[in-house]
DNA sequence: AAGGTACTCAACCGCGGAAGA
DNA sequence: CTCTTCCGCGGTTGAGTACCT
């Protein structure tokens, strides 16, 4: 066969934005099977969605865990870090914060950081006196390209960087931790349930059903409002998440199998990198290199 | 108040890699 | 080993919203 099929049926696939409604239906069925094996969801569940839709979906919006508004200085820094040692692998970043999916950091970086951090660079510029289009800015632009060519030193220097942020915050950034800090992902999966159960409660009491589905799509929708988000979002405050979690292990647990297991098989390969950069590595994290990180470069940014 | 512009972010598209037959 | 199918990723789009004139 030439070509590569269609990954659903185009015919009849609905697309655009998902409904509350469509929302439940997926919900329900990944509380009862778990996430995977997208391809037979549509057909589970009589959604006329594509199965990347319906995963799409579930990662970006409606999985437990998902922490939404604004970006703190330290998912910023971290963003920043990671992105500048591991290019545009959002899924790879995203890995370092659990909260936050890779579709979220792409558009995050796309529209505030890549501009914060051009503003930087050309404030440097004028300081600095430099041309503009001369290779464009040598200086800063240059130590971010030396970073993403990087020799194996200088990354390790750099992850090693990245990766002691803040290490005053008592949120565990290394992956090791992580693992644990996901729990919240399954306690997080009963409150689905209840916040289910209230939406299919919910009278149509506005005049029209229009209205009452939209009503409830924009309390999901809303950042920052409680309800939904906070009932999902990812605690800040971890610690007091794992204490709760650790005595609430109930069917979620199977959730958090589901939902630990992709995350991990992506951080796989930079936990040895990282295992393998602090066993070998961290010893050597020399001041001088350390100073030419990019903590220089963005710290006009904070 | 109305129209235009800029911005945000959920969702789509297409590709590459992994897994399985 | 080859082919097919599925999954996940990164780039991109476009609808909705906020802001400006």
């Amino acid at each position: 066969m030439m070509g590569r099929p269609p990954c659903c049926d185009k015919i009849g696939v609905k697309k655009g934005p998902w409904t509350p409604e469509e929302d439940i239906v997926l919900v329900s069925y990944i509380q009862e099977h778990g996430p995977g094996n997208w391809r037979s969801v549509p057909n589970s569940t009589g959604l006329m969605r594509c199965s990347k839709s319906c995963r799409l979906r579930w990662t970006n919006y409606l999985r437990p865990g998902i922490k939404r508004g604004n970006f703190n200085d330290h998912e910023e820094k971290m963003i920043i870090h990671l992105q500048a040692l591991l290019g545009n692998r959002w899924a790879a970043i995203a890995s370092y914060l659990p909260q936050r999916t890779d579709n979220d950091i792409k558009n995050y970086w796309n529209t505030h950081l890549k501009k914060k951090l051009k503003n930087i660079q050309t404030g440097n510029n004028n300081n600095n006196n430099e041309e503009e289009g001369n290779s464009s800015s040598p200086q800063v632009k240059g130590q971010w390209e030396r970073r993403l060519q990087t020799d194996i030193h200088t990354a390790k220097q750099a992850l090693c960087d990245a990766l002691s942020l803040d290490k005053s915050l008592s949120t565990p950034l290394l992956p090791e931790t992580q693992t644990t800090t996901r729990f919240p992902y399954a306690s997080n999966t009963e409150n689905i349930a209840k916040l289910l159960e209230k939406w299919m409660k919910k009278p149509t009491g506005s005049s029209s059903s229009e209205g009452a589905k939209s009503s409830v799509a924009s309390a999901c929708m809303q950042k920052d409002q409680p309800g939904f988000d906070s009932l999902l979002s990812f605690n800040s405050d971890c610690s007091q998440s794992v204490v709760e979690e650790s005595n609430n292990l109930t069917m979620d647990s199977c959730f958090y199998q589901y939902e630990i297991k992709p995350n991990q098989e992506t951080q796989v390969p930079l936990m040895f990198l990282e295992k393998w950069l602090f066993d070998d590595g961290a010893a050597q994290c020399n001041e001088d290199i350390m100073n030419m990180s990019l903590q220089e470069n963005t710290s006009g940014l904070f």
